[in-house]
DNA sequence: TAAATACTGTGATATATATCACGTTGTCTT
DNA sequence: AAGACAACGTGATATATATCACAGTATTTA
C-alpha cells in the first residue's frame, strides 16, 4: 500500500527521527508496510536485496544455511532493521528472516534509503551507530558461545530471552528445541536433556512453551562458568 | 607528530578519498601515524576509545578475552579500519588489536572523524559500506566455525590465511599454534596434532614457521565436508 | 476420524577432542 | 653462557556431547 503517511507514524526509527517533513513524505511513497505470521519467511537468503527491512512489531530469528544445518546467528525484537549489512553490503542476501511471532514490518526502497544516507548526515549517523553496536553485542556472544560448554550455552540463550527480549522471568519460548540448537551449535537431543536437567535442579520450570526462571542466581553462574 | 600531510598521503582509505581538500588539512592537524613491532598491542580492550585507528601496513589480529581463553574475532589486513564498531559504538574498546606484523597505523580524533561522518556524506556512505561488508565475513565465518569440526575449522583458516591474507600458498604462519587454537575454539594440542596430521597426508609442508599448501582441492574438500 | 508429519524425551553407545603429563626445542634476559 | 621462560610435539586417558534408536506426543492434512 504505497503513499503510507510516515509523518505521523509512532515508530519512527532513530534513524528516521532526523528526517525532514519532506523526506518523510518522499519515505511515504515507496513504503510497505507488511504483516507476516509466526514462523513466515520475511526475506530470504539468496534472494535479490532490493528493499530496506524495518521491523514495527513482533520477533524475528536472523539465521543462514550451514555447512551441517541451518544456523541462527541472532533474534531481533522490534523495533529494529533487519539484515542491514546483507542489504547493504550485498546484492544479494546471505541470510534469512524468519518471524517467530506475529510480525509487522516496513519495506522501504534500497535507493532511496540510500538517498538519505547521503541527503541527511543524522540519518546516516544513526545508521552507523546502529551497525556498530549490533556488531559488538555479536562479537560478545560469539566469543561466549564458542568457549562455553553446552550448560553455559543454553543459560545464555535463557538469559537473554528473558533479559533483553521478553524482560521477565516468565515467557513462552519463542524457538523450538531444534531451534534452539541450531543457536547454540548443538544437538537437539543435547538440547532437550539440557532443559530436563535444569528443571530436574529447580533453575528452571517448563509446562509446554511456557518457561520460567525459578534460580536466577544459579542460571547466571552456570552462564558464568560455561 | 602532528600536521601531517594528509592530502598526498598514498594510503586513503575509500572513505577518505571522498574528502575535500579543506578536510584533509583538517585531517593532517589531528592525525597521527605509530609504528608497532610484531606483538605489540595497537589497543587494548577496557580502555577508553578516543582514536579511530587506520592501519597504513602490516597484520592485525583483532581479540577479546573469553570465559576460558583469548578469542581471537578476526585478523585484518592493511588497508583497513581496526575496530570501528567498538570505536564509536562504544565509549570504551570491546576488544583488543594486536600486531602480529610490524604495523604502521594512523591514530585520527574521534571528533573529527564524527565530523566528516556529519559534513560529508560520501565519506559516511563509505563507512557504512566497510561496516556491513565486515559483519557479512564475520557471520559466515562465525557459522561455519562453529559447525565444522577441527579439521575443517583448521583448514578454513589456513585457506583463508592463503587466499585473503598472503594472496600465496606459501606463507609465513603470522599466528602461533596457540593463537590459531585461539582463533578456532580448540586447544593448543589439537591444533598441533592436526598440523602434523596435515603434513604425513602430504597435504601442507612446515618448516619452522614456513608454511605451504601442496594439496589444495584435499584441503578444500576437508574445509567443505567439515 | 484417520493418517501423516513434525516435534520431543530418553536410554545406550560411539567418538571427537579436551586434558594431563612430560620431554623437547627455541628465545629472551642478565 | 647459563638460567628462565615460552612455545611446541606427542602419548595416554577422561569426558562432553553427538549419534543412533525408538517410543510418545502434538499438530496439521485429507
Amino acid at each position: 500500500m504505497p503513499n503510507q503517511n510516515c509523518i505521523h507514524c509512532g515508530s519512527k526509527s532513530d534513524a528516521e527521527k532526523h528526517l525532514t517533513q519532506g523526506e518523510l513524505t518522499t519515505l511515504g511513497t515507496s513504503c510497505a508496510r507488511v504483516n507476516f505470521k509466526k514462523g513466515q519467511l520475511i526475506f530470504q537468503e539468496g534472494n535479490l536485496a532490493t528493499n530496506i527491512v524495518y521491523l514495527t512489531s513482533g520477533l524475528v530469528k536472523i539465521h543462514m544455511k550451514g555447512p551441517v544445518s541451518d544456523k541462527i546467528l541472532r533474534l531481533t525484537k522490534a523495533p529494529a532493521y533487519l539484515g542491514l549489512p546483507t542489504t547493504i553490503g550485498d546484492k544479494v542476501n546471505q541470510y534469512s528472516a524468519t518471524a517467530l511471532s506475529n510480525s509487522t514490518a516496513c519495506f522501504i526502497s534500497l535507493d532511496i534509503f540510500r538517498d538519505f544516507i547521503v541527503q541527511n548526515s543524522g540519518f546516516a549517523y544513526e545508521i552507523i551507530l546502529d551497525l556498530c553496536r549490533n556488531e559488538l553485542t555479536d562479537y560478545q556472544r560469539y566469543t561466549n558461545l564458542s568457549q562455553k560448554q553446552l550448560p553455559g550455552r543454553l543459560a545464555e540463550i535463557l538469559i537473554c530471552l528473558s533479559e533483553k527480549i521478553f524482560e521477565s522471568t516468565r515467557f513462552e519460548l519463542p524457538l523450538s528445541i531444534t531451534e534452539l540448537a541450531d543457536f547454540i551449535s548443538s544437538s537437539r537431543e543435547s538440547v532437550s536433556r539440557q532443559l530436563s536437567e535444569f528443571t530436574k535442579s529447580k533453575i528452571i520450570k517448563l509446562s509446554g512453551r511456557e518457561l520460567e526462571i525459578v534460580n536466577t542466581e544459579l542460571l547466571q553462574m552456570i552462564c558464568m562458568k560455561g
